[in-house]
RNA sequence: GGGAGUGUAGCUCAGAAGGUAGAGCAACGCACUUUUAAUGCGUAGGUCCUGGGUUCGAAUCCCAGCACUCUCACCA
C-alpha cells in the first residue's frame, strides 16, 4: 500500500461504476439469488448438440475479455470456473450493465447453455439473466501470477483464496480430511466430545500456556495445552471410546511446523494399548489418503513419502544407535556425542541429554512414516511402563518427513504411580506452573480401564497430505504480528 | 536473540559497473460478435520501505531503523 492516493484513484473509478449501477435502479450489493448450480456440475451435465439446455450460476469474475459487442467472462465459484458469454445481440436493456462489469465483481448469470466454436461450455446470458450481486472496489491481484506477497496472502486470506485457486483447494482438502476422521471414528463407535479450553491447571503436556482471566470469579485460567486429562476422566466415567478434534494453545515460538494455536485430534479407547493405536493411526491416515484420491506415494517438497502399510516400527533405543552410534545405556558416550553436536548438556539430567541427542540425530532423518516406540519412561509421565522392561514406557511417536505427526501411549491408570510421576514432574518447575491436578489422581482412584490413547496433529497431517511445507499454508488465519497503524 | 535474503507502479517483476526508472498484467480511451492470460493502437499511473551519510549527482555505495521471508537457537 505504497501510496494511499493511488489506491484511491482505482477505488474511485470502481466507485463511479457502482454509482452508475445504482443509477440503473439496481442494488450493487445484490440480494438472495436462488437455484444456483455449481459451475462444475453445469459443465459435467452439458450434452453436446442439445440446444434446449439452460444454466444459472453465480460467482466472482476472475477474467474478462471484452470484444466490443461481445464479452466473455470467466466466472469462478467454489467448484471451479465456467465461461459466461454476454452479447449485445442477446441483451438489450442489460447491455449497459454488462459493459460496467469489472474483474472481481460477483454476478449471477442465467441463460442458454452452449458451446463456443472453440469448444468452451458457456452460459449465454439472456435479457434479464444478468444479476449484479456484489461490487469489488479494489484492484484484484495480477491474473496470471496471482497474489505472491507472502505476508499479504496470510493477512488478506480472503483475497488469497480466490486469487490462488490452489489455496481454496487445499482448505477443501483439509475439510475432507477432518470429515474422513470423524466418519472413521464414528464407524468404530467413538463418541465426539468437547472438553474445556479454559483450564485452571494446564495439564496433559509440558508447554508454556497462555493465561487469561475470568472476572466474575476473579480466577486466572489457562488456555489448554492438551485435552488429555479431561478425556481420560471420561474413560473413568464409562465413555469407553471418545475423541475430540479441537484447538490446543502453546505459548511458544513460531516456525514452519508450529503455530501457537493448532488443531489436535485425541482419542482414547478402553481395553486397548499403544499397539492398537498404531493400527488405528495407519487406518486413519490411509482412509484420508483414499478420500483425497492419492496413491500411497505422496510427494512432499523434494521427498516422496511412501504410506504403504505396514509402516516401520522401530525402538527408540535402536534408532538412537542407528543414527547417533550411541548405546542408550552408555551415558558417557551420549554426553560426548551431545558435546560434538554442540548441545550444552551441563545441568541436564541423563534422560534429557539422551532425548536431545535423539532429537538432533534421529528425528529429521525419519522421512517415511516411522513409529518410534518404547520411549524412556522418565520422559512419559502419563504413559504406562513396559511390563517386560520398566525403564521404557509404552509410547510411540509417529514421524513423517522429520515431523512429529502423532503421539500415543498405553495410558497409565495406576493412581499411585501417576501421583509419583506428577510429583517428579513438578520438581524444579516454574512456581506459577507448580500445580498438581489432584482431581485427576482422584479420578484414577475410582478406576480407569486400561486404555490406549492417541493424538494426531491435524495441521501437520494436512501438510503432509497436501504437500504444504509450512503450517501457515494449512491454517486459514495463522498468527501474525498485527500491522502497525502507520504501515497500514 | 544470531545469521542470510528481500523491500521499485494496484499486482507480478526487470533495472552490470552511481547519471534521476521500465515491462507485462490491471486501469482509462478507441477499434473489434466466438474470446481462453483475447488482440491492436493510444493515455495515465512512482516518497524506488524510512531516516541519516558519502558524492557534483544515490533505486544503486555506507550506517541506522522498520517490515517480511528463510534459517539457526529457544521449545516434554
Amino acid at each position: 500500500m505504497a501510496n494511499p492516493a493511488d489506491t484511491d484513484r482505482f477505488e474511485q473509478q470502481r466507485q463511479e461504476k457502482l454509482s452508475q449501477i445504482e443509477a440503473m435502479g439496481l442494488d450493487p450489493y445484490g440480494a438472495r439469488y436462488e437455484d444456483v448450480e455449481p459451475a462444475a456440475l453445469v459443465k459435467a451435465r452439458y450434452q453436446d448438440g442439445d440446444e434446449s439446455q439452460r444454466a444459472r450460476s453465480a460467482g466472482r469474475i476472475v477474467l474478462l475479455r471484452d470484444i466490443g459487442k461481445l464479452i466473455f467472462i470467466t466466472l469462478r465459484d467454489r467448484t471451479g470456473t465456467i465461461q459466461v458469454g454476454l452479447s449485445k445481440g442477446m441483451l438489450t436493456d442489460q447491455w449497459p450493465l454488462a459493459k460496467l462489469l469489472d474483474i472481481g465483481d460477483i454476478i449471477g448469470a442465467a441463460g442458454k447453455l452452449g458451446k463456443t466454436k472453440t469448444g468452451e461450455i458457456t452460459i449465454w446470458v439472456e435479457e434479464g439473466g444478468l444479476t449484479f450481486l456484489s461490487k469489488c472496489l479494489f484492484q484484484p491481484p495480477e491474473k496470471f501470477h496471482g497474489l505472491a506477497d507472502v505476508d499479504q496472502r496470510y493477512r488478506q486470506r480472503y483475497v488469497d483464496l480466490w486469487a490462488n485457486p490452489e489455496v481454496l483447494d487445499r482448505f477443501q482438502k483439509r475439510s475432507e480430511i477432518v470429515a474422513t476422521i470423524r466418519r472413521f471414528l464414528g464407524s468404530k463407535g467413538f463418541v465426539e466430545v468437547e472438553t474445556p479450553m479454559m483450564q485452571a491447571i494446564a495439564g496433559g503436556a509440558a508447554a508454556k500456556p497462555f493465561i487469561t482471566h475470568h472476572n466474575a470469579l476473579d480466577l486466572d485460567l489457562y488456555l489448554r495445552i492438551s485435552p488429555e486429562l479431561f478425556l481420560k476422566r471420561l474413560l473413568v466415567g464409562g465413555m469407553e471410546r471418545v475423541f475430540e478434534i479441537n484447538r490446543n494453545f502453546r505459548n511458544e515460538g513460531l516456525s514452519r511446523h508450529h503455530n501457537p494455536e493448532f488443531t489436535m485430534m485425541e482419542l482414547y479407547q478402553a481395553y486397548a494399548d499403544y499397539r492398537v493405536m498404531m493400527d488405528i493411526t495407519e487406518e486413519i491416515v490411509s482412509a484420508c489418503i483414499e478420500t483425497l484420491g492419492l496413491s500411497a506415494k505422496v510427494q512432499f517438497g523434494e521427498a516422496e513419502i511412501d504410506f504403504a502399510r505396514p509402516w516401520r516400527r522401530a525402538k527408540y533405543a535402536d534408532l538412537l544407535k542407528e543414527y547417533s552410534g550411541c548405546n542408550i545405556d552408555d551415558i558417557a558416550a551420549i554426553r560426548a556425542k551431545a558435546r560434538v553436536l554442540q548441545i550444552d548438556d551441563a545441568g541436564m539430567d541423563d534422560p534429557v541429554v539422551v532425548n536431545e541427542v535423539f532429537e538432533t540425530t534421529v528425528e529429521h532423518k525419519l522421512i517415511a512414516p516411522t513409529f518410534v516406540i518404547d520411549y524412556p519412561a522418565i520422559l512419559c509421565p502419563l504413559a504406562k511402563r513396559s511390563r517386560t522392561d520398566p525403564k521404557y514406557a509404552e509410547r510411540f511417536e509417529l514421524f513423517v518427513v522429520g515431523m512429529e505427526l502423532a503421539n500415543a501411549y498405553t495410558e497409565l491408570n495406576d493412581p499411585a504411580v501417576q501421583y509419583e510421576n506428577f510429583l517428579h514432574q513438578l520438581r524444579g518447575q516454574d512456581e506459577s506452573l507448580t500445580k498438581m491436578d489432584t482431581d485427576y489422581v482422584t479420578a484414577l482412584k475410582y478406576g480407569m480401564p486400561p486404555a490406549g490413547g492417541l493424538g494426531i496433529g491435524i495441521d501437520r497431517l494436512v501438510m503432509v497430505l497436501t504437500g504444504a511445507t509450512t503450517i501457515r499454508d494449512v491454517i486459514l488465519f495463522p498468527l501474525l504480528k498485527p500491522v502497525a497503524p502507520e504501515n497500514k
